[in-house]
DNA sequence: GTCTATACAACGATAGAC
DNA sequence: GTCTATCGTTGTATAGAC
């Protein structure tokens, strides 16, 4: 692994443990057994390392929620689809996780960064409106454009700062990948109002496998830290 | 006033307008034409000041919320209770917009903090609980008890973290007090599956209220910064 | 590429005169 | 109560040898 990847491995792990503001560039060349001064030769500065670890995040948020394949066609997808999103925006949470749990001091400082957050999440839901919109065609949920908006509005919010709201609740602010998990069945009781009778089964085995996976995660919690 | 209070005074409104980790004890003291050294005189150090601010704020809620009166005739009311409880968040969440801009970060650099913030919350979400279940008492609310739960903790979340959210969706990064009104038509959002048809009515008068209220502050912006 | 050593700035906080 | 002056610490970042 070459050092520049060894150093954002270590930032984020130490950003994700500590919290951003509390690791500093000593820390992290530390936590590796190097000089600072050679970290400062790989990159011009902290905001430097962190832009890095925001495009690894861009990166797989392409790749998980299929963006990069301009192969035109985007498969719709009824709820298995959903839980697919779900479980991908669960797994980009817990391995960014002080994103999340800082992002209006994280945006605050860097302009730039905070350009680049915007427009990486953008195609993301303009991906998802389609995706309700999908649904509601299938006969899955019912709802009028409006009521569509605003619950795509409020599962925003809710998932961003999920991580935050964690966070606040628990005392001593280390959050686990279980807990993460929690925030599916949250989602999806906004939705239930909206969702057809008949899909409202289908809605619950995914609940259930949802809960199962927080289990499995439960059991080997630390493992993938 | 009081030299402390000028200085609280102080702190809040750079807190707010500049975020609190930008703002340092000479800004404080720049800002009131005063030399540092005095307000160290007032203030053993920042955490006091924000420990102070954080008083000032749980004065405020208990006042707003009537936690105070310990007559023990705590009146349920109806939907224009709930509309005074909405009115009472909106106001502390521009007043004291900093601390939820930034809560997760200033609850984690202080144990002190975060053990208050969460003495502070508590008793109030103990209030909302039961003002739920007076509701639904009333045939106005239709929700079994993990249903009402569900609800008061999206809420909570939803607003707690509404200022924060509104942070990332402006590019400057500066909220109005227009833009916090916004929260409580997706509070109702919320709400409404599980309204008695018969209250939709008077729900949607409430909304026009706050509508209302939007613009006026849309219009005096500034004035009450 | 990596190290040691160090410059530099910012901030928190204090001492002591008035 | 308020000031001026200043210290100490910490974190960012660079210079220059290896």
């Amino acid at each position: 692994m070459k050092t520049k990847d060894k150093i954002i491995h270590a930032a984020i792990e130490l950003f994700n443990l500590q919290g951003e503001q509390n690791v500093t560039t000593n820390h992290i060349a530390a936590h590796l057994g190097m000089s600072p001064g050679n970290l400062y030769y790989h990159f011009r500065n902290k905001e430097d390392i962190i832009q890095a670890i925001f495009d690894r995040y861009a990166e797989q948020l392409n790749l998980l929620f299929g963006l990069d394949d301009n192969s035109g066609s985007e498969s719709v997808g009824g709820l298995r689809t959903s839980m697919r999103y779900m479980e991908a925006v669960v797994g980009l949470m817990w391995q960014f996780r002080f994103i999340y749990e800082n992002l209006p001091d994280i945006l605050s400082r860097d302009v730039v960064m905070a350009e680049k957050y915007r427009q990486i999440q953008e195609p993301v839901y303009g991906l998802m409106t389609r995706h309700l919109l999908g649904l509601r065609a299938q006969g899955i949920l019912l709802a009028n454009d409006e009521d569509l908006d605003a619950l795509l509005h409020l599962m925003k919010q809710v998932l961003i700062f999920w991580p935050a709201y964690l966070h606040t609740l628990t005392p001593g602010g280390n959050i686990t990948k279980a807990m993460v998990y929690g925030v599916v069945p949250r989602v999806f009781f906004m939705f239930r109002p909206y969702m057809a009778p008949e899909a409202l089964d289908e809605l619950r085995q995914l609940e259930q496998y949802f809960q199962d996976k927080a289990s499995q995660s439960r059991v080997k919690e630390g493992v993938d830290a």
